[in-house]
Parts: C-alpha cells; sequence; structure tokens
DNA sequence: TTCATTTTGTACTGTGTTGTATAAAATTAA
DNA sequence: TTAATTTTATACAACACAGTACAAAATGAA
C-alpha cells in the first residue's frame, strides 16, 4: 500500500534531504539557519520541505532523529558487542569520536552542541534531547551491571552513576570537539576516563 | 580622568545592563535572541546598546565575559581554599550547580549551553569558550598536581589527564541541568566522579 | 481519456531583523 | 554663557525571515 501512493511521486529521498539539511543545523544551528539555508543545502524548494516535514523545527527534529538513530544503534552495538567492560568504553568514545571528527571543520556532536540551546523555548526538542540521554545513561548502566555481576567491576558501585558519569565525558568530548581539541587529546581523556571509572573503587574514601 | 568624561553621562549600569542581557541570551541563545528582546530586558534603546557594545555579537560577548569572570572567581576560590582533592572537587561542583540552578526552570552553563553551537560561525565565540576550557583545565590540573605531591593522589597519574575528565563531568552537569535532570541527581553524580577520581589508581588496568 | 491526487515551482505576503540617521537632551570645558 | 562632546530617543531604511497561495506537472484510478 506504501510504495503506490496516488499523486505524482516525489523527486527526492528524505533520508538525503535530511542528511543534507543536517550539514546546515550542524554548522549553524537551529535558530541561525534560515529557510533559504535549507533550500539551498537540498536542492528543494520551500514547499516541498515544508510538505515533508511540517515546518523548520520539523526539519530539525527529523534530521536529528536521523542522527540519533545511527548513533544509537552504531554507539550500541559496538558497547554490547564487547564483552569487557573497558574495552566496550573504549569502543563506545572511538565510535563518537569517529562522528564528532567526520567533517572538516570536527563539528563535535550535533545532538549535544546545538540542541542544547534550544530546549528551554522548544519544548519537543527538550524531549527529544532527555530521550536520548535515558537511553545512554541505560544502555551504559546495563553494561556496568553486566560487568559487576561478571565480577570486573566493583561490587558495591553504583552503576547508574557509574553510567551518568560515563556519558557524562561523552558531552566532554562533545563540547571539546567543536572547540577545537585535538582527536589525540580527546582519545588521550576518553583513555583515562575508561581507566578511572572501570577501576571504580567505593572505599576509596 | 575617568571619573568626569565630557559629554552626557550614561543613565545604566554596564553591568546590570549585561546581567539582563544575560538572562534573555540563557534562556534563547544568541541566535534567537533579538534586538528587540534585548532592548526590552534591558530597557535601554536601540543605539544605546550599539553605543556600549558594538553590535548583537558584542552585547553577547560581554555578558559571556561577565558570566565566566564571575563563575571563574567563585570556582577558583573554591577549588583552591580547600587543601584537600575530593572536597575541593565537591566544592566545584556545588558552586557550579549553584549557578546552574539558580533560576527557575534550570538553565545549566550559560557557557557551555549557548556559546557551543556558535563557535563554529563565531571565531571569537570560539576563542572564549576555548580559553575557559584551558583555565578550567588549568585550574584543576594545579589541584590533581598538589594532591599528588602531598601523596593524596596517584603517584603515576596524569593530571592533566585527571583534570580534563574532572572538567567533563561539569560540562555534564551543565547540559543536564538545563535538559531538566534534578540537582540532587547531579549531585550525587558528581559526588561518584570526584569518588572515582580522587580514588584512581593507575594500574588498575 | 478523464478525474482525483500529490508534488513541484514561482511568486508573494506580512512580519521581523540588524543596524543607523538625525535631532534633542545633558553634561564638561572654556 | 557659549561651545564641544557624549548620550538618548524616535524614527526609519534595507533586508532577511518563515510560511503560503496558486497554478503547472506528474502520477494512479476509473
Amino acid at each position: 500500500m506504501n510504495a503506490s501512493r496516488r499523486g505524482r511521486p516525489r523527486a527526492f529521498d528524505d533520508e538525503a534531504v535530511l542528511d543534507q539539511a543536517m550539514q546546515v543545523f550542524a554548522v549553524k544551528g537551529f535558530s541561525a539557519t534560515s529557510l533559504d539555508d535549507l533550500v539551498g543545502a537540498t536542492g528543494l524548494n520551500r514547499p516541498s520541505l515544508y510538505n515533508a516535514f511540517g515546518n523548520k523545527e520539523g526539519i530539525y527534529r527529523a534530521a536529528l532523529a536521523r542522527f540519533t538513530g545511527h548513533l544509537d544503534a552504531a554507539l550500541g552495538r559496538l558497547v554490547e558487542d564487547e564483552p569487557d567492560l573497558a574495552r566496550a568504553l573504549g569502543n563506545f568514545y572511538r565510535g563518537a569520536l569517529d562522528v564528532y571528527y567526520s567533517t572538516r571543520p570536527p563539528l563535535g556532536c550535533f545532538l549535544f552542541c546545538t540542541a542544547t540551546v534550544e530546549i528551554v523555548v522548544h519544548e519537543d526538542i527538550q524531549a527529544d534531547l532527555a530521550r536520548v540521554l535515558r537511553r545512554v545513561d541505560g544502555l551504559l548502566e546495563a553494561k556496568f551491571s553486566a560487568a559487576q555481576a561478571a565480577g570486573t567491576f566493583a561490587a558495591g558501585a553504583d552503576c547508574r552513576l557509574a553510567a551518568q558519569v560515563a556519558q557524562g565525558v561523552l558531552h566532554s568530548l562533545a563540547i571539546r570537539a567543536r572547540a577545537g581539541a585535538s582527536r589525540k587529546a580527546l582519545e588521550r581523556m576518553a583513555d583515562f576516563a575508561v581507566s578511572a571509572l572501570v577501576g571504580y573503587a567505593p572505599d576509596a574514601v
């Protein structure tokens, strides 16, 4: 029923359009990006964009969903496929850095670097961001819990807090990559964080 | 020479104006804030704003400088006045949370949450942000180094990396506070991070 | 073929935007 | 008092903006 719709067929691929829109949004942010920017980047005309995505916020949120969907899938796989906690975290950070440094100049994280400003005014974007925060916390908490059950992570440690701090390091990578840090510097920072988190001992105080 | 200038005296206090401008910028971000917003928030008229700060970016950067100056002074004091590393870090995070939760709704960090988007397009803002990142890394590295010299932080640890991770936790607090996390949750997260960092042992792998 | 339906392209509307010109007001120096 | 200087207030210019109306084009259904 979906393949043969009635009227004139679309002359563009939604996902390709969102990728092009994301490139502009990732550089300028949501508010500073104009519809003319998006028209220029996608090659579509305004009615096509509005028909497909509603309005500017709709385009942004669709691009955001595509970005987080991809990153979520990639990082989730990297974490879940690696049984060792330290290696899983290392893969997680390197996978993120692959994305954060995939452009010239590096733009950091599309979500953390461009959505965060908007969340006070745009409730939907706030919900989008909060959802990802919870999801990544959950993903990492599961990994810490599994390691704890396997005896490779401190028995008394709060896995939820460990996961929150682990994602916190990701937030810093996101910002620092956009702010001009070298990838190598961030890899070292991430390695240190992995070491500190995996080696955590609750009675250290 | 500074007290008595020639022409008509200014009818406003620069710092009060910047505080009011910051309130708007902190909610909407730089790009989404209009000059009319700033006129409304400050009570000044447009030529007065332009005469005092140049243009919109000038107003934003002046507000940013005021914010970072205050936070820098406050957090710097909190860290340097406390000799114990764990307590110093705890004070550091709590001092930041005091600021991040000082409004309703909480807006997180004015710098990390609103400047980060802009740094790709606005080089000056990028420099502003990079300067703060370096400064905070340095502040914390000095604290870790002092603790290391005093024997309360692991001898083989890289204090620069520890400092970067410690500031990384701050970046996460900044984002999460704006995204709707409770202050109590972030305090627990920060406490965990302090414990993990202070108890770090290089040979944990 | 003809009709219904959806997309496309152009052009436009109304409004919001940054920044400024200009003159009046308030002060100091002479 | 007068001139020089700076700030203030109003008004405005030139442009950018998000979103839409409308007709042409391209398809499937009848």
